[in-house]
DNA sequence: TTATTTAAAATGTTGTTACATTTAATGTAA
DNA sequence: TTACATTAAATGTAACAACATTTTAAATAA
């Protein structure tokens, strides 16, 4: 069962064509997975994101600035998922000592317990999926990234 | 420069793991770049791949139920993203003579003409982009469609 | 210094998505 | 046949995303 028959396509023009396609239906079926995993604590996938560059962070802040540049999609509203996590408890704000302009933000104790039960879901559901030898892992990376380049 | 260094990010738990994030960020990668072409055409994402799949009904119709079976994201608005290709005379849209219910979505010549527009655009883009070679390509989908399996 | 430009974050606006509900037609069972 | 369930599409609504603009602070130039 390939892509193929996933998208009800026979035919490409060429393996590259077939492989970005590929690439964005395999992106989206992994992602509406972990929306069911994130949801069920109540979270957006954009928050849970901005939650583990915080906790990358931790325990120093990271500038609003800092955050849009980690996001993996870039235009999204840091601004506004930050108001949602701070309306939840889940990291605090502060104005930046250094730059007044800029704002510290800290992931909260409440919210490292929640990435810490969250960690445990992923990694249940990590194994529960992974059909790839490390091997074959390390491969899929090489090619992705020599895709980009 | 590797995955590692698009999300300064430098370590992963596994290969696999890396994998998860690589592919969701090249997916991310691949279609800022197509938003950008639709966009030039006055498309949206969703708006493009239905057109794509009216040419492949072409000449016959697809109901709306069909649209959502083939589109990769499932959950999005069919009725409305037909709504938006009709106000621009790119598909036309007549009641099903089998089934009153239903609806029949045929593109429209403007709306074969504009994709023959953008064939040509995404050729020229996929050849400028591609960066491997037709095996390494075969090895990515094969990959891809065993992560998925 | 004062004016101008640049930068960081927040906010306004418009269109879209996700999800639930409604409307109308069809299928099915009593 | 009537009643009930199912299906196709459209619509209502709330949250979200994309993009522009505003506000405040900092950096830079005259």
């Amino acid at each position: 069962m390939g892509i193929a028959e996933d998208i009800k396509q026979e035919t490409f023009k060429s393996e590259y064509a077939k492989a970005i396609i590929n690439i964005i239906f395999s992106s989206a079926w992994l992602q509406q997975q972990h929306v069911q995993l994130f949801k069920s604590n109540g979270l957006t996938t954009p928050q849970y994101n901005i939650l583990r560059i915080l906790r990358g962070q931790h325990p120093n802040p990271a500038t609003v600035n800092l955050l849009i540049e980690r996001m993996l999609d870039k235009s999204s509203n840091a601004s506004r998922i930050v108001d949602k996590l701070e309306q939840k408890g889940l990291v605090k704000r502060s104005q930046c000592k250094n730059d007044r302009r800029a704002v510290d933000v800290y992931i909260s104790e409440a919210g490292l317990k929640l990435l810490k039960e969250m960690d445990v879901k992923m990694d249940e559901w990590e194994n529960a999926n992974n059909t790839l030898t490390e091997t074959e892992a390390a491969t899929l990376n090489t090619l992705l990234d020599k895709l980009r380049s």
